[in-house]
DNA sequence: GTTTGTGAAGTTATTCACAGCG
DNA sequence: CGCTGTGAATAACTTCACAAAC
């Protein structure tokens, strides 16, 4: 059912392979038909060692001599992350951050079918954002009887969030992604996640703070346990 | 003019900071006089050790036999973290996520003061977001010579990003967030880091395909060096 | 000649386990 | 006793360096 190599691939790797995949993604679109560690090392802000490692756990894609077939590894990677899969996807919560995710093409363009969006507002309800309408949040577990998501996005105020997780569970989803600045709750067998729009920002200001800063790079949401928690207050 | 303990702390300990200070800012307005390591674990979902660990670097703040003094641990951290510290922040790109930004609590109630807002939309320039009035980029060098802002949030489409960086950095600012799903290059003095919206949902995935997700959690951005790309699409 | 793939070495981070303080 | 703070042990991750493949 799952592609070839499994769970074995070192969690620093994983969170890794969205970051090759967009690079490889404009390689691509560029026209750029072999790619080599050392240019996508660079791309990635990584160094080569890493990039080539970290491609070695998804089997020898490469080309001693002359690189990465750009077109080939992006097939790979795709595979491997699970983005050739449908994986529905609710957002709850359609304030600036919701419609903002709603219409991004990170989520759309990569395998993530926005399958419903739903918010409590009656000025928001009936709406269309990104040629979806959204609902209320009382259909939720209709709709998701219908099309069962695989994913609940939440992307509400922090005061609700935990209501929205429970319901999303309730309904059936076994993945949250909460964006609200919020401590959540979920049971032991629903895979969560939060993303914290501000933990960057402060950690630029420790660095500011300190003077010394570890060689700037392009930085975003990599681990698994040791990780983040709520902050951006969205409308 | 810094803190006590210097870039001593450990890059990993600094990425988990900003989840106890929100922690403990949640503990404290609920009242919590005291919280042992073992509480702050678990509402961090980390493990008992780590805080131990973590927090030690800071000095030793805590009560043996009782805990750590929840409004005295906020205080520091917030020092370590430069919290409180004038941090001017502008904002490049107004759509919805820039707009989600503006408004967040987030920045706001942490000592980053937005004190710009620029996108090149007319019909944007001279709305009002968040209390702020929106100005047209070309107005950006003017406003950084009288407020000269530290830190430069990018939030505009992919296409214009690498232009923007250019021109905050023109500007004088010494750090560069972007949430723009971009590669973007910016002189080695600058800081720049990279949040991307869709990473989180790409290792969802990942895990989803492959059936063993490990120990679900709270995720955000962590790590300084290996990291992530940009990914939303915004408005 | 170039560039991958990978053991081995080195570094950083996590966890253990317990002495020491309140 | 309870809980912190920390050295010592373990584990994870990164980087080196080079043989093998093209």
């Amino acid at each position: 059912m799952s592609p070839p190599r499994a769970g074995r691939i070192p969690e620093a790797s994983v969170a890794r392979l969205p970051v090759y995949q967009r690079i490889l993604l404009e390689l691509v679109r560029a026209g750029t038909a072999t790619v080599s560690s050392e240019q996508l090392a660079e791309l990635a802000h990584v160094n080569a060692s890493k990039v080539r490692k970290d491609l070695s756990f998804l089997g020898s894609f490469g080309t001693r001599g002359s690189g990465y077939d750009t077109r080939f590894l992006l097939a790979h990677i795709d595979r491997e992350l699970g983005l050739d899969t449908d994986w529905p996807v609710v957002i709850v919560g359609i304030g600036n951050l919701g419609r903002a995710l709603a219409r991004s093409q990170g989520f759309s363009s990569r395998g993530f079918r926005v399958s419903g969006l739903f918010d409590v507002s009656s000025e928001l309800v009936g709406t269309e954002v990104g040629g979806l309408a959204v609902r209320h949040l009382d259909h939720l577990e209709e709709a998701a009887g219908l099309d069962p998501p695989s994913i609940g996005v939440i992307s509400t105020p922090p005061s609700v969030a935990q209501d929205v997780a429970d319901r999303l569970v309730g309904a059936g989803v076994g993945s949250v992604l909460n964006f609200a600045p919020r401590v959540l709750r979920v049971p032991g067998h629903v895979l969560l996640r939060h993303v914290d729009l501000s933990i960057e920002l402060q950690v630029m200001s420790f660095y500011l703070s300190h003077g010394d800063h570890p060689g700037s790079v392009a930085a975003s949401s990599p681990l698994p346990h040791p990780v983040g928690l709520g902050a951006v207050d969205l409308a």
